[in-house]
DNA sequence: TCCTTGTTGTTGAGTGTTCAACCACTATCA
DNA sequence: TGATAGTGGTTGAACACTCAACAACAAGGA
């Protein structure tokens, strides 16, 4: 294993001279960094281990698992796409590769929108709400064993309210 | 904007009937939903947003700038494949692509191991260097604006551990 | 020595995402 | 009504990642 240190390009004698009169330049403190990279270790880890889950059980990726939650909820199981898109902060291209995809296996329709001639329904179709319900067991059990049981339940609380400001504070997207 | 409920598959009045005599299948409840999809959401746009800052400064996405930065700090500026891949948790098979690219692009060099005929050095260009010298910039301040300016330093304290915890309790993987 | 097993790293095909360009349509303003 | 700008959604090519298979070598025992 290598040392945990990061963002301040490194840490061997010689670097000061690679960085000349930047002492002011702000870096993140070795704390800071250690924190910094706990959180991309672990998020990496931790999404890449959801999405494995759910494809071997299911044959479904996260993301998509996401597309039937939001479905499902929405008024007739059904979204515009650029609703769908910005709920997830995904692109509009992304979203009509996926919806494609997913459509072709059944799981979803597309219709056009009587009120706007450009829109396009998302529908839910009933093999996709079964789908859902049987993936929303591993869904759940996983986050739970990989986030929620390692966590106290004031470090989930603000772990969750961090994250909601950050991405408030983050405008979406418009591509 | 939708409803901000989650993982459970849906909110409406029918949704009780389709999961017959689950009610002890343990699933999230509303406030943790909303702190699971802030997390998913936030995390989303942060990482796709330092991509982004990193690409249109300096025409490097985030897991080349870790892969920079790693090699940086390393002794002789240069790890084994296997340890490069490693520390930052991706597959062996991802981080040959990812410095196939790099090593095409002068920011990284490719060296066979002697001590073991299988092993290859990674190493890090003067290019690289420079490279990662000015991207660095880029890099901490996105963090500081768009993560640890956000928050309060307990919050990003907690967070950090959190994912700590998150990240040790997922093994490797082996691929 | 030979055989077996495990490790390191690469390859190419398949899949998912981004990006820029585009068409169809709506909205606004004159 | 016509012109213009903006929005919703799709497309295809380029790019990045995954997966399974593989080649080369190491390690250890018979």
């Amino acid at each position: 294993m290598t040392s945990q240190t990061s963002a301040r390009p490194a840490s061997s004698a010689d670097v000061d001279d690679c960085f000349p009169g930047e002492a002011g330049a702000n870096w993140l403190d070795p704390e800071q960094q250690r924190l910094w990279r706990s959180y991309i270790i672990g998020t990496t880890r931790l999404l890449e281990r959801l999405d494995r889950e759910l494809r071997e059980a299911h044959g479904l990726s996260l993301p998509e698992y996401e597309v039937l939650v939001r479905l499902s909820e929405a008024d007739n199981r059904s979204l515009r796409m650029a609703e769908l898109a910005s709920s997830m902060s995904h692109s509009r291209s992304r979203t009509t590769h996926t919806i494609a995809r997913m459509e072709a296996a059944g799981l979803v329709e597309r219709f056009s929108c009587d009120q706007d001639g450009r829109g396009r329904w998302a529908t839910l179709s009933d093999k996709g709400w079964k789908l859902l319900v049987e993936a929303a067991h591993t869904h759940v059990r996983g986050v739970r064993e990989h986030l929620i049981d390692q966590l106290s339940p004031s470090q989930f609380a603000t772990l969750g309210d961090a994250f909601e400001e950050i991405g408030a504070h983050l405008a979406p997207r418009t591509t």
